[in-house]
DNA sequence: CTTCTAACA
DNA sequence: TGTTAGTA
């Protein structure tokens, strides 16, 4: 149960998703009202997005990319519930835990959750995690 | 960063 | 229908 919880811990704000998915603000706030993902909020209103909406969202940059429409996307994916309850509930804590993380550190546990725990989708995912090892 | 409205192809 | 520009 503990990698579910990492996996639904709000972590990102909406630049860092940007960079990692290669999608546009607009893009992200599109499919959040499409409730394609339900990333939490922090006290300030502004979205933290966990590993799993992370992985949501470049499962549906690749879908449309492929011409699947929104509500074939949404038949397609499980629909957003719990985990996102679990991830509003968690917000909180996880706003405090991103800013004690450090960069390397938020890199490091990154690399491991999306290579370790995705055999199959790391290639995927791997181009663009360059935008985050670089800098 | 957020939200909203309107506009394009 | 998905996405974008301009705005406050």
């Amino acid at each position: 149960m503990g990698d579910e919880i990492r996996r639904n811990m709000a972590l990102f704000p909406i630049g860092i998703v940007m960079k990692l998915t290669d999608l546009t603000a607009r893009q992200i706030r599109y499919y959040e009202q499409h409730e394609l993902i339900v990333p939490a909020r922090t006290a300030g209103n502004q979205r933290l997005f966990s590993f799993n909406d992370v992985e949501r969202l470049l499962e549906i940059k690749a879908l449309i990319e492929k011409g699947v429409n929104i509500a074939g996307i949404k038949q397609v994916m499980n629909p957003v519930s719990k985990e996102s309850e679990e991830a509003t509930v968690l917000s909180e804590q996880s706003e405090v835990k991103r800013r004690e993380l450090s960069e390397p550190q938020l890199h490091r546990l990154l690399k491991r959750e999306l290579l370790e725990k995705r055999p199959g989708k790391a290639s995927m995912i791997q181009g663009q995690l360059s935008h985050f090892y670089k800098r």
